[in-house]
DNA sequence: TTGTATGCGTTATCAG
DNA sequence: CTGATAACGCATACAA
């Protein structure tokens, strides 16, 4: 546990006062050849590692950008939070990960931890606190929020159409002859579960198709909730040829249940989800789904933030959803007797 | 973007010396109540938060744990963050998380920047750094390791035992029935993947079965990996019944192959991989592998630390492999014609 | 170009 | 119990 050498030590090696090895360190002013040189030999010999503590003090900021999550450990943030990492390298700047459970009372003490380390600026992933919370927080440093749409923060906010690739989905799957199509939709607290069920709405209505309250099942985005709502879907009376859950985790709940009850995908029944996984290219078989572009979605935020951290203006791009057909998804055959009852 | 009130503002106002603010806030010492109360008052009222780098920087400690990872946005290593995260929550000490990509040099850089940020200790997560360097490293700081075994770090050093793992999910499938299984294997540089390979062939020498080397491809413990070394199985010219992968990566990659080729599992070919990651309990069939627990790793290795951090060793736990039978594997009919060839 | 003096916001030492 | 005063390690006006 070797104590560490300290600025004023370097100077004092190379003779010199501790300003101008400060000088040296940031480049801040010229300084004679003799004396640099005999600094960097002074640092090398002390093998001298600054402060970063008493930098960021004295200079006032920290160059650590503070990330708020919701699950560090789901594929969905921690690619992003990847993207976000790859964003960041190589700026100097250095993201401080935190994790709200999707909970307002730890999001709010995570954004305070984050704050009072005096991050400079601020990412935010989804979440459960309420907007005026986030517009406070704008007040106090950059930020740019991700998966929400706060009026007051305009240009600050990243949001793919949920309402869209619900609606691109369902569509899908009419197109496929399937009128009989069920939702295990996502929490009806949150924002996104409500915007794609009413996408699901809005392709029935448009194809003039019934909207049939029993096949639509709520579930918690988690994959059991997926297996438990495929499975209550089997024991209702309502026929149904597809399934659209509201995301692909509890697509992957519901395509159990359907092994379990022998039920073939996608010759019996038809499955999408939502926010195209890493994984769900090598489910069985390859899920179809809406692209969320979650790694890149992260270099975005990153750049953005650093556009906005440089004094422009953060300008974050819309992103329209994007259908990702694969193999769960089949045309549906009038012959067919399959999609049970 | 308000400036932030100090301490020596909060004392003015409560009409006191700084010190007694900070004894205070710290409870070093006992103060009189009016005081107390005036500070207090004080504080609400300019809604005073205290400036972490100052503190840090006077205490000469952060409560700062650095924590190396090698992959955020993995399952594996996402999971275990999250455990992390958990056994350090309400210890006041806060997880700073970097990520190495399992690239010596950017390992390297990231344990620079962690440290350079005076993290109190230091959790590093596998890598491909020499032991040297985190030998190196111990003696500065408190360090745990996962994922490796460092004889100069004795007791500091968390692991699963990989080669009994394998052995074990070989001598599964042969009890099985299954004679000829392929192994998918991890990049050989890695000793994870060196030692599963090793407890493969262990199983299958104990029984008297023969090492066919054909039945041995290399990955790189990714899905897509799996995918091509399995599809090259099918076109090698040695006949096999079960497919043993490295990891559960590769076994959902194998398990696509297999699905594209319309070869059933577990009907036609049992599929084993290892780790246990949470999908794998949705996978189609879920997944015999051998358990890593993850989430409860984090934690201990936390828990851990947090006990090193007091001062007393940190006295990690051996791990035991522990085999999850679920349906990818079954009980091979020796009518069967169908494991190909 | 270089050095001196001062400040960053807290904690810790030491009198009182 | 409380208040000056000196660190903590570095950056930066201000002089020279």
């Amino acid at each position: 546990m070797e104590s560490s050498v300290t600025l004023a030590e370097v100077a004092r090696q190379a003779g010199v006062s501790s300003s101008t090895v400060s000088r040296i360190l940031n480049g801040t002013t010229n300084v004679s050849h003799a004396k640099r040189e005999a600094v960097e030999r002074a640092i090398t010999a002390l093998n001298y590692k600054p402060n970063v503590l008493a930098r960021n003090l004295a200079r006032g900021r920290t160059m650590n950008i503070g990330v708020l999550t919701q699950d560090i450990s789901s594929p969905f943030y921690g690619d992003m939070l990847r993207g976000i990492e790859q964003g960041l390298a190589g700026s100097g700047y250095l993201p401080i990960f935190a994790d709200g459970h999707w909970h307002a009372e730890e999001e709010n003490a995570a954004i305070d931890v984050l704050l009072s380390h005096k991050t400079d600026a601020m990412i935010v992933l989804g979440g459960a606190i309420p907007d005026q919370r986030l517009i406070e927080v704008a007040a106090q440093v950059p930020l740019i929020v991700f998966g929400r749409d706060i009026h007051q923060l305009p240009g600050q906010c990243l949001k793919i159409d949920n309402e869209q690739g619900a609606y691109l989905l369902t569509r899908h799957l009419i197109e496929f002859g399937h009128q009989r199509i069920a939702h295990i939709a996502g929490p009806s607290a949150h924002r996104d579960a409500r915007d794609r069920l009413s996408g699901y709405k809005t392709a029935l209505e448009e194809a003039g198709l019934p909207f049939i309250p029993e096949l639509v099942l709520e579930g918690d985005f988690l994959e059991t909730s997926g297996f438990v709502a495929a499975t209550r879907l089997f024991e209702g009376r309502e026929m149904f040829s597809a399934i659209f859950a509201a995301n692909d985790q509890m697509a992957y709940g519901a395509r159990l249940a359907l092994y379990r009850k022998g039920v073939r995908v996608p010759d019996d029944i038809s499955l999408v989800g939502f926010d195209d996984l890493p994984s769900s290219t090598y489910t069985t078989p390859p899920l179809t789904t809406v692209r969320q572009p979650t790694y890149e979605l992260g270099i975005t935020l990153a750049q953005s933030m650093l556009r906005m951290l440089s004094g422009e203006r953060a300008n974050l791009p819309d992103i329209k959803p994007q259908l990702v057909i694969r193999e769960s998804t089949v045309m549906l055959r009038y012959s067919a007797s399959t999609h049970r009852r």
